[in-house]
DNA sequence: TTCTTTTCCTAACATAGGTTAACGGTACTT
DNA sequence: AAGTACCGTTAACCTATGTTAGGAAAAGAA
């Protein structure tokens, strides 16, 4: 079994963490991903921005998350996505030289790794299901129920982008549901 | 470097090929999912049923194609979904104990299996991205691109199933687009 | 062949969500 | 304190998509 910290403490004896202020870009379109971001504290976002200029949010990552575009940083692609702080952040920013480093001392890592991969696949195709399956207000209230500590440090606007709405549309919703809970 | 020709060898010395007839279940709600399948024949797809009886397809598979609920199957979890084959297919059952050996015998599986899983993270993230950023029309216009071949071989419901539309809209989106061709 | 089922299209209507614009509140700046 | 930027709400209106219903063509079954 691979415990976190183990990887932790092998990065910080050889590095500091990352200290990001808040609205700082680590990864932006045309760049080649080439760190995994590990969050110790604060709060970071990935998402995309779309030919009309709108902001999609794929993916919020509280501490204890990783953050990456597998895409670019598997493939050697240059991404199409922006990782940004939206907190004043603490980050490990693990490259390919030390996670190949890190998993020849510590196998159990590499079992560990592929328990990330799998919880990423899952995490995706759930979206992909509720966005095809749900109502604007079913995704917003299990958002809320897997989410609840998220909802309280970002903008609703946010929030909106990474359901696939309009914040006009989430304050509505938001109305609404107050009103059924009032009856 | 790994050849798919060596999975395909490796099974058929020992089993033979699962002959699959048009519209047959490998997997439902509620069950484990415990083989990947690998697509020699034919044509499967994945979906899941929500809570008013409406289909939403995650994902077509054409021959080379692996397909599995990757969630039940590695986390023991029952799955959400259905596989279904669409034409009389031919098919590889992989389960754990088989794949398990496998990975032995062969190393470089390990690594293309890597890259399996890598590029279902991506596919995947593509829809996602897709679903909140384009229009239904920008969406089938994609499809078209990334999946003539498909196109062909399955109902225009089921492409709409795909994505996120019902069958009509898929309909008004095809005269619109044919409208613009004409002129 | 004839009958049946499936598939696709169309049109009229309904609705969820997007757009625009305006307002009030809060928090940060100076 | 005044000024400014950001945020969430609301309302009126608009548009894309869903819904319902019907019908015609194509594909399969008898």
């Amino acid at each position: 079994m691979f415990e976190i910290t183990a990887l932790i403490e092998a990065y910080l004896a050889k590095n500091s963490a990352r200290q990001v202020p808040a609205k700082k870009l680590l990864l932006s379109p045309g760049e080649y991903c080439d760190h995994t971001f590990y969050v110790l504290k604060g709060l970071i976002r990935y998402f995309s921005v779309d030919t009309k200029g709108n902001e999609h949010v794929l993916q919020f990552a509280p501490e204890g998350w990783f953050i990456v575009d597998r895409e670019s940083m598997f493939f050697k692609n240059t991404s199409n996505f922006f990782i940004e702080s939206l907190e004043d952040s603490e980050v490990l920013a693990l490259n390919e030289e030390f996670l190949k480093g890190f998993c020849q001392n510590h196998t159990e890592f590499v079992e560990f790794n592929n328990i990330l991969l799998h919880n990423h696949i899952r995490h995706l195709q759930n979206r992909v299901n509720e966005l095809l399956s749900l109502s604007a207000e079913e995704r917003y209230l299990n958002f809320m129920k897997l989410y609840p500590n998220i909802i309280s440090r970002v903008p609703q606007s946010m929030i909106a982008s990474y359901l696939g709405l309009a914040p006009e549309s989430l304050s509505r919703v938001r109305r609404n549901l107050s009103r059924k809970k009032l009856k």
